[in-house]
DNA sequence: GCCAACGTTGGC
DNA sequence: GCCAACGTTGGC
């Protein structure tokens, strides 16, 4: 099972949001990043994605959800009135794709950003790292150990 | 293929 | 709202 950080923005779509949503899944629109895009076709149903708030108040990682289908190509890419159209990309040759999560759990206690600065060992992780603008990668199994020891507490 | 200009992300 | 960092675009 692998691990993964999905970042939204949640005046947009937030853990609640999914909550909310029908049987708690929802399809992960909008990714409009090749990077990030590659990333999520290569994510296999069951593995665990935390949910990372952005752009807001008090940023930092909300909960958890679990990949609930394969990537398949994102229709909203073919919406000329979606916020997230793209012109370019072809229906017979998508450019974009995205995955279902579902719903797991929301953290007891949030994993702010701020308070996630403090710990030295997680300096080197791909969220903390200067300039990191990424919005889907994956969490490295010493990352992963640390974020579940902290959510723990 | 280079690279300047531009657009976006995202914390603060 | 500011701005650093990064990705994308498009002329050459």
């Amino acid at each position: 099972m692998a691990v993964w950080l999905m970042k939204t923005e949640p005046d947009v779509f937030s853990i609640d949001d999914l909550v909310k949503a029908a049987k708690k899944t929802a399809p992960w629109e909008g990714v409009r990043n090749y990077q990030a895009r590659n990333f999520m076709k290569t994510m296999e149903v069951g593995d665990l994605v935390y949910i990372y708030h952005s752009s807001c108040e008090t940023p930092g990682i909300f909960g958890k959800a679990i990949v609930a289908k394969l990537a398949y190509p994102d229709p909203t890419a073919f919406d000329a009135k979606s916020d997230y159209y793209d012109a370019k990309s072809d229906p017979k040759n998508p450019r974009w794709f995205m995955v279902d999560v579902a719903f797991q759990e929301k953290l007891a206690k949030p994993l702010l950003l701020s308070d996630l600065k403090n710990y030295p060992e997680l300096k080197d992780f791909t969220l903390l790292k200067r300039g990191n603008r990424l919005s889907v990668f994956p969490v490295q199994a010493p990352y992963f150990k640390v974020l579940e020891a902290l959510s723990a507490h």
